[in-house]
DNA sequence: CCGTGCTGACTCCGA
DNA sequence: GTCAGCACGG
């Protein structure tokens, strides 16, 4: 592989020109005709790397002089942009590795992008420090200038346990009542507030009385003071204190304008307003100078409004980068038509946006329309894709095999997987979940690495005290409160502090007799750090410390679950060549890969699965209330629907050939059984991308859903005159007619049931339209003592009636709470 | 130090 | 309904 990266030096100080000077040829409008005029000069021989883009691909990776926007939708070869930019960049000698800016949200995205640069480009992106996530960049600068904010340069960064319990002791001594004042909450409101780039004295008055009776400015005055003293920061500061550096130090901007050539951001929809803060004072420069700034992204698929995202910064990057040349990337590589003309269909109901049309030129053999499924509750649901995976399984129409790893069920809400869960458990069925608590976050693996680690670092304070009475050994606060002082006084780990009060009579004999033992194993295990293989020694040191038998003698239900994930990690060891290695690899990605030789359904949230893409795709739980969320509604109204529409959006964008959306007619919420109506995404599917899936010999099909679906919206749909008449409402009103007599008063009594909990007037708004309309209850049709039969519980008497919701003593479900529309009287 | 029983939460979760 | 986190009594 021929390229010229060879002889470009790696510098870790940058020289202030670029490596060589070329004729740097002025942007073309790539192509176009110039672009092709350009290529024909170079004899055609254009860089491999170049070959196989498309035209607006070309064009992004091209246009490197100036502010460049690149709308990339769904499947549109993102990655491949940003990558091939960056060895563009690389490639014509414009800039050093050390000299481009690249930011990402996650290490994934950064992992990502690091390989496969280096693919491109052979191996030279070592020389790229400053490809990372804003908070690793972040560091990076903070550890430059750590004096300038007041800190030392080896501060250390809190996680999110360290800082609640930090506050907690704030709380605590200011006199507050932490009941009352939870610690956890004001780290959320603190951690908001550093999303927004605001400090102690910049938070809005009523934010700041809003908690500890009116202390809440004063609380984060002093829990930044706390943290100086400490010598360490949170996440935000991260990002907070770069900011106030650069703008407080022009001069050292100064010197980062001329370091950075080339800037470029991943995912800028996703951005906060700090992150959009820090990044307008890296990349504006004063006028004259260029601004060599490429922000990727894609505000369709911007769903993490409520974590600071401000979709904003993308719809206003024209304006904050007059000037900017926006390229839009619309033709996808991932979906049939079908799936894009769906999806498409359903964001065009969204207002704030920059408007892209997702094509394909592809025609499969088999082009498959979107299916939507009706179940009757969420156990039938979970039979009923069970059943389809299986079915795909076995093979398909033509007879084509599919792999459970091609498939994923993506869900609104966690809980839902659980019902999936079950479910596959009884049949066999692989699964995996991804997301969720991480696995280094889980307790086991958290006691297990600080056994590592103190036996690898024996100065590890914190992970000392993780373990020191994990499994218990009768070592409480009072030994630990003991040799806290000790080693505080003598200024030397608690490890050390242990092995010399053993020599002491300080301690009870009970506690010295038991710390002696831990301190000998320890003594031990690192004699055998270097001697032993490192995974047998997690092994034995997880043996012999009592850990393992810990969770073997422990009967809840997930210790085997527990135990497993131990296995795991030892397992996970093995690609490492030592137990340094091992701990320093966790420290920084903290990610364990799972295992990929299984084939597996992937069951996640439609959030995790941004950025993924599946041959099938499952949605299951679309009802008003689930998706979009009654809460998004409630807090966010309007953006609120517009971000749940985007997730829709997502999740129907993962498909490559298959999509199934599923709803139900009745779900358990909060422990009660409600009836729940479709989701008005449903109403938003096109008739030509969209059909009806035949009843799988469910009750779904009787038409029930069907019944409120017709209905809700005739009247009140606020979309009603934008857009044609859904296909699923005409779908099913075909069917529902012969069975609607028997079902038919209900349609009003399921929109009572929209929403989550008792919670809230009904009939609820946003902005003043009505999205949900409410029936006034009408006088119940029955009578306490009447014999009734429930599809789902069999028969049983009323005993209790309250407005149509009723407690019914079933023969053999026991007492449950249903809405009237869902049983009939018998005789 | 341990187990039990009570209370509240219950959309998404990056670094 | 279920779970986690916590207080309290043995």
């Amino acid at each position: 592989m021929s390229n010229s990266f060879d002889d470009i030096p790696f510098f870790d100080e940058e020289p202030d020109e670029p490596p060589r000077k070329q004729p740097a040829p002025a942007a073309p409008a790539a192509g176009g005709l110039a672009a092709r005029a350009m290529a024909a000069r170079d004899g055609g021989k254009r860089p491999d790397y170049l070959s196989g883009l498309n035209p607006e691909q070309t064009e992004a990776v091209e246009t490197l002089e100036g502010p460049v926007l690149v709308l990339a939708g769904a499947g549109t070869g993102k990655t491949r942009v940003l990558t091939t930019r960056i060895a563009h960049i690389l490639n014509t000698g414009r800039a050093f590795p050390s000299q481009i800016l690249a930011v990402t949200f996650t290490n994934k995205a950064a992992r990502e992008m690091k390989e496969r640069i280096a693919v491109l480009v052979g191996g030279a992106v070592e020389g790229m420090p400053w490809l990372g996530t804003f908070h690793s960049i972040g560091v990076k600068l903070l550890r430059r200038h750590a004096e300038l904010v007041g800190l030392r340069s080896d501060f250390t960064i809190l996680d999110t346990d360290d800082v609640v319990r930090l506050i907690k002791q704030l709380i605590q001594a200011e006199g507050l009542d932490d009941k009352r004042w939870p610690a956890k909450q004001f780290a959320g409101m603190i951690d908001t507030w550093k999303n927004k780039g605001l400090g102690p004295g910049d938070i809005p008055e009523g934010d700041a009385r809003a908690f500890a009776n009116g202390k809440g400015r004063e609380l984060y005055f002093a829990y930044q003071q706390r943290l100086s003293t400490l010598n360490a920061c949170d996440f935000g500061d991260l990002l907070m204190h770069p900011i106030a550096i650069f703008r407080k130090h022009p001069d050292l901007l100064k010197e980062y304008h001329g370091r950075f050539r080339y800037i470029l951001v991943d995912e800028y929809q996703d951005t906060n307003t700090a992150q959009y803060m820090w990044l307008r004072l890296l990349a504006q420069r004063p006028k004259g100078e260029l601004q060599n700034v490429c922000c990727v992204g894609d505000d369709d698929q911007s769903i993490y409004g409520w974590r600071g995202a401000e979709v904003d910064n993308i719809l206003r990057f024209e304006k904050d980068f007059p000037g900017a040349k926006v390229i839009k990337l619309e033709r996808n590589y991932r979906s049939t038509a079908h799936i894009l003309g769906a999806a498409g269909h359903l964001i065009a109901h969204n207002e704030g946006r920059l408007g892209k049309t997702l094509f394909t030129d592809r025609r499969d053999p088999e082009d498959i329309k979107v299916q939507v499924h009706a179940s009757w509750d969420s156990e039938e649901e979970a039979r009923a894709i069970g059943e389809e995976i299986e079915q795909l399984q076995r093979g398909d129409a033509t007879g084509k095999r599919h792999l459970l790893n091609d498939m994923a069920i993506l869900v609104r809400a966690s809980f839902q997987m659980r019902e999936f869960e079950d479910r596959f458990v009884t049949l066999g069925l692989n699964y995996r979940v991804i997301g969720g608590p991480r696995f280094y976050e889980r307790l086991e693996i958290r006691d297990a690495m600080a056994y590592f680690r103190l036996v690898a670092q024996p100065a590890d304070d914190l992970a000392f005290e993780r373990i020191i009475n994990t499994p218990k050994r009768g070592l409480g606060d009072t030994t630990v409160r003991a040799l806290h002082d000790y080693a505080r006084a003598r200024d030397i780990p608690m490890l050390a502090a242990a092995a010399d009060m053993i020599e002491t009579d300080e301690l009870k004999p009970k506690a010295r007799k038991a710390l002696f033992d831990v301190v000998q194993s320890f003594r031990r295990w690192q004699e055998m750090l270097e001697s032993t293989p490192h995974t047998e020694l997690a092994e034995q040191i997880l043996e012999e410390s009592g850990y393992t038998d810990m969770w073997k003698n422990d009967k809840s239900a997930d210790a085997p679950t527990r135990l497993e994930n131990l296995k795991e990690l030892i397992r996970s060891m093995e690609s490492f060549e030592s137990m340094r290695g091992f701990l320093e690899h966790v420290a920084l990605v903290m990610d364990a890969e799972q295992n990929e030789n299984l084939d597996a359904v992937s069951i996640m949230t439609l959030h995790s699965a941004k950025g993924l893409e599946f041959d099938t795709v499952f949605l299951p739980g679309w009802e008003e209330g689930l998706f979009p969320h009654q809460r998004s509604l409630d807090e966010s109204g309007r953006a609120g629907l517009e971000e749940e529409r985007r997730l829709a959006y997502v999740g129907i964008t993962r498909a490559k050939h298959r999509c199934h959306i599923w709803f139900v007619s009745n779900r358990r919420i909060h422990g009660l059984w409600q009836s729940t109506i479709p989701s008005r995404f449903l109403d938003e599917l096109p008739e030509t991308h969209v059909e009806v899936a035949e009843t799988e010999q469910s009750y779904g099909g009787y038409g029930r859903g069907g019944g409120y679906g017709q209905s809700r919206f005739d009247k009140a749909d606020p979309f009603a005159n934008s857009y044609s008449t859904p296909g699923w409402k005409r779908a099913q009103q075909n069917k529902t007619d012969a069975t609607r007599d028997n079902w038919g008063t209900r349609s009003g009594h399921a929109v009572e049931h929209i929403g989550y909990g008792e919670s809230g007037p009904r009939g609820r708004t946003i902005d003043g339209e009505l999205v949900a309309k409410s029936t006034a209850t009408e006088p119940s049709k029955f009578k306490t003592g009447d014999r009734v039969f429930h599809l789902k519980f069999g028969n049983g008497n009323i005993v209790e009636i309250e407005g149509n919701k009723l407690t019914i003593e079933f023969d053999r479900a026991g007492q449950k709470r249903v809405l009237d529309g869902f049983v009939e009287r018998v005789s």
